[in-house]
Parts: structure tokens; C-alpha cells; sequence
DNA sequence: ATGAAAGCGCTAACAG
DNA sequence: CTGTTAGCGCTTTCAT
């Protein structure tokens, strides 16, 4: 380890018990001004800095958050990654990072791994393939702080923090509906996901809305949230060898939306006259797509900043939280090419 | 904090010495196979995990690496960071990881920031502004294991995971020759990065090998690495004034060729028939650009693996280690109709 | 106003 | 084979 300079080092070359250098570093006002600023030089000037695991083994808190997310490679959760790490940074706290890759298995050995490293509260985004939530259930119960965002557990009544879902399916599947599509079909992760049944019955409200039948196979899930690009491939060509193809697809997520391009394009069905896409991402780059994709967008950086922010708050609160928010975020519906008739 | 087991719970469940408790935890095979076993059972049945704080004060080990990026939300590092977290997490090391922003102030208050929380080991991808190399030097020198992937500090002999750059730039320039184009421009980051370097030079042998010219005005640096819009956007538009404008533009890293696709849209260049593009970047979804984009990619999650081992394999040797070696990748080059005439 | 000492959880001499 | 003890760096009573 790289070796720093110790209070006790102070002490000793100054003469001083470590009581008096730890109240005198500390601001102590039972300390005499000239040892005080004797201390404070001698530190300064020797660049002492307290070591961060001897202050956790005493106050029996690491100052690290546990992040849960299904990836990092992922444009939304690597701009929630970056609100969250502006927080932190600056509430003094440092962030270990896990991915789960969809996996309720992973998922588990994370949060156990994360709990072993003691971190002080967990910020969560469940995986696709998550049912079980008495992990968190538990924990919560015992006043371990817990934050959600994005894909919150149900029954949970911890923060969260999430965006406006129905009514992010319902601007975009609408608009589709605006530009003239009629058999609209629904690509979307596992239901166990709250956001996925929220973002399917704003889409279902849609249709309704405006009249529109919505037959069952147009109904697709992709059980590993379209991390395997046999599933979206699956739902996508099931759909167009249907007697009546759908004339076009809102798909509900990151990974799902941009893996649809490729898979559509590779069928040799073009994107929008044979079939209209809009969906769920947080890519920079949607807009240099061929054609260019209608997006329904996530303020990701601002969501990990108020999850953190509300992870900080509970973690530093003295007595036991009681009441929990749940902040709603509206997303930016941006209509492009893809979801517009030629 | 979510309140564990102690060694010394057990101890006194089982009216044992916390040492021998400890020694049977250890496996010592001075332990009478009957109390080990109990203490085993016991420590099984309550679900004791050892207090990592508490080890690592006494081992004087954190058991964290610290990981330096410019950003996290950038294709190649999200990879690259993937890599690093899979061997991590199976070395038993949790990951920190700090954002310079492309800024060498922050690049270092991230440093000292990771010192501070006592981290066993740098990982880090120097920012573009970087100049000032003397902390690592310091460190390397003191014996702090760093490793550099990518971004490699030019004059201090650590381990280093590197592609051969010269080479990249070599392929995708001889391709874009190939393909007809002639006057060829180089838009990169800083030249304080040696990556810059070794990937202008590769440009410039591809040139003169083919007998091609290269004006001063086709050479442009973006200083912070294409993180602000308007350094590429001064970049293309000086260059598309020229009396002679570039038919061709090799850019060198990830934001600098996503970056530079909407630029030359907005201006009105169609690419390739105004000038075509190749570029490096690890952005999956370059196949489904208007029109797909020729791309040099790096094996980044691999080389976030090797880095990661070989920082681990530092940290962990009991005796200085004094060679160090310099891991060079190859990348793959992939030619779509970005960098082909129609 | 300052010091001595205990203790956070764990390991490792040292003693038996 | 097992227990006692000191110590990692720091804070915090409790004395003085």
C-alpha cells in the first residue's frame, strides 16, 4: 500500500497525544488555538489525510453506494451512471458499479457481494428476469436505505425515482397513430418489470383512444430484455410472417429499439414503409440512424442525480425515514423519420 | 449500517477465543477438526461474513482498483469497463471509477481522490489534456501499481495495454485509398496523447506509401477529444471552405467520428459522395448509420480484461516487479459505405 | 486544554 | 491445539 502519514505520526513529532491531533484536526474548540494551528500546519504541510477504511471500521460505515444495473454498455444506465457519480463524488461518496446482464441470479450475487463490501445503500434498477424481490424487501424492512430507479419493485415502499411511463407510451404509440399506423405492435422486456406493464398499458390506452384493435400476437416479450438478439429476432420475424403484419412496432427499451434496426434491415423490410419504428432509447445517436429513429428519451443523467440524492438523504438521516416519495420525470418524445410515411 | 455477525459473536456462542475462531474461518491446520467444524456449522448457520473494513485496516489493503476514463458514456470505455469489472469481480476487487471529462485538473483530482480511499491500484486512460504525467511517475516510482490502457503515459515503464495504432490508422487510411479517395484529412484529439500520434503517423505512411500528399490544412485537433460540438464542427467547416476541400476524413476517436456525422449532415454533405468517413469507434450500432460508417474498432473489453489482470497480478506480487510489459492488440477494421464511393 | 485508554473487527505473534 | 494480547488508524469517553 502506498504509505501516508498517520495522526500518530503528528503526534509524535509534535509532541501531542493522537487525542488532541484527531480533536485538533477535527475542529475541536476545546483545543488550544496555537496547538490547534500547530496541528493544522504540520498536516497541511506534510499532506496528512485521514485514512478513509480506519474512519469506516470506526463509524461502522464504508461511504461507498452499490449500484445494481442490468448494464454498462447500456446508453440510458451509462447516463444514469453519470448523474449518479456527480452526486456521489460530492456527498463524499464512492460508487461500486454491477451488472447484472438480465439475470435474477446475477442479480442476487451482486447485492450480497455489495452488502459483503458494506456499502451504505443500494441504488437499483431490477433485471428483466427479476420476480423475487424479498432481497430488497428485507433489507428495507431491517432500514437498510434503498433506492429504485427506473425499474422499481412493486410493493416496496422505498424512494423512487421513475419517469412518466404511461404517458411515455401513450405520446409515442399516439403519434404513430397520427402518422396513419394502424396495426401497431408491441415489443417489450419481461412483465415483471413494472415500466414494461406501465409503458404497455399507455400503448394500450392509445389504441383504445383512438379505436384501434390490438390483436395478441402483436404482443411480444423478450425475456432477456433483448440482450439475446434471438429474441428479437423471434418476435420480428414472427410478426412480419403473420397474415396481417403489423405496420409498425413500438418497442419499450434500449436495447430492444436499437437491436430492432439491424434485424428488420437484414429481413429486407424498410423501415418505415414496410414497417414504422419508434421506441424506448437513450442513444446519442438515434438521430444519424438510416432512417433516423423516433425516440421516446429518459432524462437518465438527471434520474441517477435524484436517486442518489435520495439515497444521500436517507443513508445521513438520523432516525428512521417514514415517508417515501416517488418522483415522476416526464420524457422527451422526439418524432423522426422512422415513425413518418415517406 | 445493516448490522452483521462478528468473529466474536461466534466466539462467545461457542466459548471460544476470537483467534481460534479466526483460525478455523482461515482453515488453519492448527485447529482440532472438531472445533473447526463447529465454528464452520456455526459461522454457516448465522451467515457470517468477514467485515472487508476490518481486513483491509489490518491488511493495509483496500482491495479496490481505482479506474480513470474521460466518460463512461463513450462505446469504447463502457467496454473497456466491462472487461475491467468481470476479472475484478472475480479477483476479489471492487472497482471505483472516476470520469475526467477529457480535463487533466480533474483527471488528477480523480487520482489524488482514488489515493485518498486507498485504492491498490490505478487503472487509467490518460484525458486528451493531459500533458503533466508527474503524479503517475511519482507513484510508478514509489512502487504503486498503475497499469495504463489505451491512453498510455509515453516515458513511464508500467504494464501497458495498448492496440497497434499505427496499424488501425494504417488499414483504414490504405482502405479509404483504395476506395479512390485522394485527398485524405486527419481529424484527432490532442497530440499529447501518444495514441494521436501513433495513429497520425499509421495516416501518414498509408499516404506516402500510395504517393498522396497531405497539406497542413487537412491536419485538425479537437482539444478536448470532440467532447464539445464545436471543436469538430470549427474542424469540417474550415475544411469543407478550403479551396481544395478534403474528399475524405480519417477521425481517430469515438466521439470524434459519431460527432462527425451530423456535422457533415447539417452542413449539407452527403457522405461518402461529398467525403466519405472512416473512423475509430466501438459504437455498436455504426452498421445501421446513414449511410453505415467504416469503423476501426478495438477489442476494448479485452483490454479492459488484460490491464486488469495485470494490475491485479502487480498488486498482488510479493516482490517489486520490474519488468513490465507492453500488451499491443490488433483491431479490426470493417468497411461499410461511409468510406465508399456509391 | 490535554492525555490515557478503550474499542471498531480482524489477524498474528507469543504463550502455554 | 487453543488462548492472550497487541495493533492496524481513528474517535471518544473518562480522567486530570
Amino acid at each position: 500500500m502506498f504509505q501516508s502519514y498517520t495522526i500518530k505520526d503528528i503526534a509524535k513529532a509534535l509532541n501531542l497525544s493522537t487525542s488532541t491531533v484527531s480533536r485538533a484536526l477535527n475542529g475541536s474548540h476545546e483545543i488550544g488555538s496555537e496547538t490547534k494551528k500547530l496541528v493544522l500546519e504540520y498536516a497541511e504541510k506534510i499532506n496528512y489525510r485521514p485514512n478513509p477504511i480506519a474512519l469506516s471500521l470506526k463509524e461502522q460505515k464504508s461511504h461507498s453506494i452499490g449500484v445494481v444495473v442490468c448494464e454498462v454498455a447500456n446508453n440510458y444506465f451509462s447516463q444514469a451512471i453519470n448523474g449518479i457519480e456527480s452526486i456521489a463524488y460530492n456527498s463524499g461518496y464512492h460508487v461500486i458499479i454491477t451488472q447484472t446482464h438480465e439475470s435474477a441470479e446475477r442479480e442476487l450475487a451482486n447485492v450480497q457481494h455489495l452488502l459483503s463490501r458494506q456499502v451504505d445503500g443500494l441504488l437499483v434498477s431490477l433485471s428483466a428476469q427479476t420476480v423475487d424481490t424479498s432481497v430488497y424487501e428485507q433489507l428495507h424492512s431491517k432500514g437498510f436505505p434503498i433506492v429504485f430507479f427506473d425499474r422499481v419493485a412493486q410493493h416496496i415502499p422505498t424512494h423512487r425515482v421513475v419517469v412518466n411511463n404511461f404517458d411515455a407510451a401513450f405520446k409515442a404509440t399516439e403519434s404513430l397513430i397520427k402518422s396513419g399506423f394502424k396495426r401497431i405492435a408491441h415489443l417489450t422486456s419481461t412483465s415483471n418489470l413494472m415500466i414494461s406493464q406501465e409503458r404497455f398499458k399507455g400503448f394500450k390506452a392509445a389504441l383504445e383512444k383512438h379505436g384501434l384493435d390490438f390483436p395478441e400476437t402483436y404482443f411480444r416479450q423478450c425475456n432477456h430484455g433483448g440482450v439475446l438478439k434471438d429474441e428479437i429476432e423471434q418476435a420480428v420475424e414472427g410478426w412480419m410472417n403473420l397474415p396481417s403484419p403489423p405496420d409498425a412496432i413500438l418497442s419499450t427499451n434500449d436495447r430492444l429499439t436499437t437491436g430492432c434496426v439491424p434485424i428488420l434491415k437484414r429481413l429486407g423490410y424498410k423501415i418505415p414503409d414496410d414497417v414504422a419504428l419508434a421506441g424506448f432509447t437513450n442513444s446519442d445517436v438515434a438521430e444519424l440512424f438510416d432512417p433516423p429513429l423516433t425516440v421516446v428519451r429518459q432524462p437518465a443523467f438527471q434520474m441517477g442525480q435524484m436517486a442518489t440524492e435520495l439515497l444521500v438523504k436517507t443513508i445521513e438521516s438520523k432516525k428512521a425515514v417514514e415517508t417515501y416519495t416517488t418522483e415522476v420525470l416526464e420524457t422527451e418524445l422526439i418524432c423522426r423519420e422512422s415513425s413518418v410515411h415517406a
